[in-house]
DNA sequence: GACATGATTTGATAGATATCAAATTGACAT
DNA sequence: ATGTCAATTTGATATCTATCAAATCATGTC
């Protein structure tokens, strides 16, 4: 799974960009339908962003913590098709459309750029679609829990000790699968000693468990 | 789902660009692994793409037929993440990198149809997202069936005939289901009077009944 | 501290899908 | 036509995950 810490893109954009707004824990960044003019940086906090069927299921596409890009499901058709909302009090930087064209006539290297974050979204999404497609539920958590592990580790933090933004509920949606099965395979997780659940601290007691519990699919 | 013909941008290409070449069922056209150095529009035929895990699960996530654009996985690390394979005798129509980034320096409007396109294919997989995340397999055929339809349409074809290309297994991996499952939905649709199925032929009998089959999710 | 509320966990069971095995069909070469 | 091989379908069963119900826990309020 991709870290998604773009640092490098980042601190140029970080000196030529300085719109930031803080958004609270609950608040809308951007919803579904609504006209898109902007793709946002996440500069601290924990995002989620999440797409609705019209019969009314939903699912959350993607948690983005700082330094990961939020906003290009909108590209496409002018509108987004997902909502985000932030899971707690973040600060973003909003990067307006309009900037991204400009800067691109002046700069080969910041135009090369976007197109690697926007291809840096595909990868991740094509892991995801890897994810629910061919894993089963123990594997996806297991794959949820070190993906995270790496993207804390990649800002400097233990990839030992998680601290979870989201409700089970929202892990559920996001894997496929319901609150329970979440609930459960943590606890049999925690039996097996591979992690110590405590509400939202994750502390990873053996990592490489972990990956093992990932590749131990029933076939081959 | 998004019909995916984009036919605006592909006439400019089509005029700019006539590096055409002649792919045969079963050749690859990128693999994993291997440099990015273009985009690949397909003019006729039908190309798949896959992407492998580790531990050797494999899993398709795109099929591609005339007017739509593949190669955008390899952006982000300038590496393929994902192998294409013709499913049939098909011409694409390859694109530098390096052509992309000349245009852009040129034109405003090409520049931003490659945003969009990108873009297309964000949506696209957030599309699938939803399919494998939070619908049952009956849904996801029906959706998949459906999906084909509108894309045979979009190109002047019979939305109610579809010649399928892909195997039934090929279906099964895209919607994480087994080739079992498949069979036995499409068996199903078929006596419920949904679906005519003759090997690779489908004909859509109740457009409605299948839109149907898919908002009809156990929970609301 | 007791209470109210929402989140999470746990248990029992039902339902969906995979697995395994076998039969059938289709395409193609002989 | 006949045989061969791959693809597909079908059936019986096992496994996994969802569902439903209840208990427990965490948090904030009075």
């Amino acid at each position: 799974m991709p870290t998604g810490a773009s640092s490098h893109l980042l601190k140029k954009l970080d000196m030529l960009i300085s719109v930031r707004k803080r958004v609270k824990a609950g608040s809308i960044i951007y919803h579904t339908g609504s006209q898109f003019h902007a793709i946002y940086a996440v500069k601290s906090g924990f995002i989620k962003t999440e797409i609705l069927h019209e019969d009314g299921r939903m699912q959350i596409t993607g948690f983005y913590m700082s330094g990961e890009i939020l906003g290009f499901d909108g590209i496409a058709t002018d509108h987004h098709i997902c909502t985000s909302i932030a899971l707690e009090n973040s600060e973003i930087c909003i990067i307006p459309l309009s900037w991204i064209e400009r800067f691109n006539q002046g700069s080969d290297e910041l135009q090369r750029h976007f197109y690697k974050l926007m291809g840096r979204e595909i990868v991740r999404d094509h892991t995801i679609m890897l994810l629910l497609g061919s894993m089963q539920t123990e594997e996806r958590v297991a794959a949820f829990m070190l993906n995270l592990s790496q993207r804390f580790q990649a800002r400097g933090l233990s990839p030992y000790s998680l601290t979870l933004r989201m409700k089970r509920e929202e892990i559920g949606s996001y894997l496929g699968m319901k609150i329970e099965t979440v609930s459960r395979i943590l606890t049999k997780f925690q039996e097996q000693g591979l992690l110590e659940v405590q509400q939202k601290n994750i502390r990873i007691l053996d990592m490489n468990g972990l990956k093992r519990a990932i590749s131990q699919s029933p076939e081959i």
